[in-house]
DNA sequence: ACTTTGTTCGAACGAACGTTCGAATTAGTC
DNA sequence: GACTAATTCGAACGTTCGTTCGAACAAAGT
């Protein structure tokens, strides 16, 4: 009939044109995203409203629904795009590098890197982990069970190649949670940059798998 | 007049009574408050409606501001009591402990067994650290702050005693990171018990801390 | 010029929100 | 029993929520 119907619009499969042109549709949305992971993160996916988007990005709040058709599947979209980029970055990074600490450290710098560079993205995507419902939930998590994977194969890759004893699944767990809880504390007035930082939870996260099996401390 | 006349009501000073009794008052205030947190912990402090917390604590809309004046008062006092029995626990625990690496063990022991074993009341007080506005928000801040720095005199403790190099707020931070995500992938049919979680990552923690100097990768 | 398609908006929808109020109920004391 | 105070509740309050609709505007094609 007259408008399209709730906006399912199929942007147009621009996947190859990398750099800068994309459709008007594509650009304004990108905007609209980029505003609303502003507002999300700053007032939470629940405590924020349609109108705070709609005044925030600078467009009426019906305008809005011409590019999405619902709050929640605007959260998706924020979501899959930032963990998308964040999963195809690290294996970029990870290709042609072979030795199993370099490839943990690559990963922690890689992570906090991302993080700090789209701390308002990477923000909504740890905190609003559970906001949303079944059918969008379960495509997130499934890129979230890649991602954790990718991170448990450089943990058994290490442990093989050195002879080490720890629970691969503690470690990974202890690992993203210094590396996820630095949203709620990294000031960039006060902290170090992404590299410094990973140098140091490296440090910690490493010599802390590695130490000889048995615990024991004194002088060495 | 008639009723109390917002329901600032003074809980009649039942600090003392360790145990059992306390009035009316108090038991039914401490059952609304742990049905609260479960909702809470279940959809979020903004996702839960006043509804589903009458509903869940069997009592009905208007009844629940008998007990206190708003949802946000409500969050408070979740957020104030679980925060403070922790802090109160852990000073118990560390008295007559001199051992820097022992102190800071029972330190990550405290806070995982009273994670665990409050599960959603900790998952409150770490997903929902933003939830609260200015007047309620510093005192809760106030308790965290005391928190922090009890941790980081800990660190400091181990640091001068065995001549040791880190920055003790990235450690801490860290520290808190690791212990603290938990509450995102915890699953009691799956997962070890408070002591054995505890064990693992304080290893790692205290490995990583106490590795000699300098592992050094690139110039600096 | 007209037509078509893509984009934006004001105004409204019903539902749900946090909170209030006066009346009804219960508990406690005589 | 009767009287008082503590507790509970149904019904509504005004506001804000996410979403929809049809008309208006802008761009592009003819």
């Amino acid at each position: 009939m007259g408008s399209p119907s709730t906006a399912t619009r199929v942007p147009a499969r621009r996947h190859r044109a990398p750099a800068a042109p994309a459709t008007r549709y594509d650009r304004r949305l990108a905007e609209i995203l980029s505003h609303a992971t502003e507002v999300f993160c700053k007032k939470g996916y629940e405590g924020a409203s349609m109108r705070d988007l709609s005044r925030e990005s600078g467009m009426s709040l019906a305008g809005l629904y011409y590019y999405f058709e619902s709050k929640e599947r605007l959260l998706y979209l924020i979501q899959k795009h930032t963990f998308t980029t964040i999963v195809q970055r690290l294996k970029a990074r990870l290709e042609g590098v072979s030795d199993a600490e370099e490839r943990i450290r690559i990963f922690i710098l890689n992570h906090l890197e991302y993080f700090l560079a789209n701390q308002a993205a990477m923000k909504v995507l740890s905190h609003e982990a559970e906001a949303l419902k079944n059918g969008f939930a379960s495509e997130v998590a499934a890129i979230k069970r890649e991602y954790y994977r990718i991170c448990v194969g450089l943990l058994d890759d290490l442990k093989t190649d050195r002879g080490l004893q720890f629970s691969t699944r503690i470690a990974v767990l202890s690992l993203f949670g210094m590396m996820n809880w630095i949203y709620t504390w990294h000031n960039p007035r006060v902290d170090a940059d992404a590299a410094s930082i990973a140098n140091e939870m490296g440090d910690l996260f490493l010599r802390g798998v590695m130490a000889d099996g048995k615990k024991r401390r004194d002088g060495r």
